[in-house]
DNA sequence: ATTGAAAATTAGTATGTACTAAATTCGTTT
DNA sequence: AAACGAATTTAGTACATACTAATTTTCAAT
């Protein structure tokens, strides 16, 4: 019940460059598809001659396979590890949020250090406190202690028509300002959104939400995901 | 308020190796004289020849100062550090165990870790929901903001005379094993006990705690340290 | 098919931290 | 004073991770 995200093989302690490459090869290979070099570098804010070094050690250690000059993606053990990281991240994210008066616009630069300085055990009791919670502040799913986790098809609030109303889900972002601007504007995930209207061009969207007008940029109404209905 | 415990001259961040050996440094200096590299060498777990180069690196940083052949002491910043990272260690057992269900024997190897990964915000978000607590579960004091805590006399339980009666304030052991003896026999910090009488060449103590009959041999007697009194 | 730009890799270097083995220094004992 | 053992330092090595500069590969445009 938590040996599953352990390997049998006995592998000595992950580094946190390590993890924190693991975590970005899966998060922009949702398809599951080759991520690129450069990609890698841009995200993890390093020179990409530095991540092509990194990319041949991770092939060594079994955690990634290498196709040269095209891209990486990860192996089973590395995506085991990937979604290892993530769990912890949105559940320190959540116990933050939920027992220390973070708000959703701090939290990921403190849970970027501390998923990789928690235990096991300590992480599974957060998760016990919070009542195990599957989503994280951002409205990201939380995977449980197998890698699994609820995939929902959500829309962005900038696709959906004027006349429909959904519910906020997400926010894709984790630009602070932004993050603090749309819980300013009420705009977090469970609110129920109408749109009114919308401008052509990436134009603004109009929007009732509990009986008050918003209006949302194109740029954060992209970033908003919602399901269908309340 | 907070500023103290960081330094007006902009440095980069520490390592978590460099933490460690600050802090060791001070807890093997606490008279402040000279620590030697193979006792240095001991609590850390490494070569006495890695423990040279370690030190000689701190002297070049400011952080300590190196008698070579002789040993090593802190500069004032180095004790500066020390001092945060002792407030961040306790601080985190304490909230471990109020907050999270850990026991006396578990936080240390827990907040080993954490102790570096931690904000200076989250740290003082926990001192806050701890109520600015001032020992932590062992009984050590955890220096303020500004590096300062209370000092106490104590006496190891081992030196006091039988027929007297004193409370146990300090456990002095992270050994995981004897803390779970100790908490298992009641005596932790804050227990009042009252030494029946004591057998020669370094024999076990008989003890009066709370109504009961209580045998403690002489090596967890010596690191029970207490004030007299109740 | 050639070419040129973008992407990726290699080559060479630096830093921090650890190790073992060899040399040096210190303090004590003779 | 000399010699010895313990403590300490030096010398040389290894590993993980990063960098810059130079080179190679890929792919799309001509
Ligand atoms: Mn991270
Ligand atoms: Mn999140
Ligand atoms: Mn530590
Ligand atoms: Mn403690």
């Amino acid at each position: 019940m938590e040996a599953e995200l352990t390997s049998d093989i006995a592998r000595q302690p992950l580094t946190r460059p390590t993890e924190d490459y693991l975590k970005a090869i899966y998060q922009l290979s949702n398809d599951g598809g080759l991520v690129a070099t450069t990609d890698l570098a841009l995200v993890l804010g390093l020179a990409p001659a530095s991540v092509t070094g990194m990319i041949k050690r991770l092939s060594e250690q079994g955690l990634a396979l290498h196709e040269r000059y095209r891209g990486v993606r990860l192996t089973h053990e590395g995506r085991r590890i990937a979604l290892r990281m993530l769990r912890r991240h949105r559940l320190i994210e959540a116990y933050l949020v939920g027992f220390l008066a973070y708000t959703w616009d701090t939290v990921h630069a403190e849970a970027e250090r501390l998923e990789h300085a928690v235990s096991d055990d300590l992480i599974e009791r957060m998760a016990q406190v919070l009542g195990h919670p599957i989503f994280d502040p951002h409205g990201d799913p939380i995977p449980d202690a197998h890698g699994r986790f609820a995939e929902f098809v959500h829309v962005p609030l900038a696709d959906v028509a004027a006349g429909e109303t959904v519910t906020i889900r997400r926010a894709d972002t984790r630009d602070d300002g932004r993050l603090r601007f749309l819980a300013a504007e009420g705009l977090v995930p469970g609110t129920v959104v109408t749109v009114i209207a919308r401008q052509p061009y990436n134009g603004p969207s109009s929007l009732e939400v509990g009986g008050e007008r918003r209006i949302v940029g194109h740029e954060l109404a992209t970033m908003l995901l919602c399901s269908r209905g309340t």
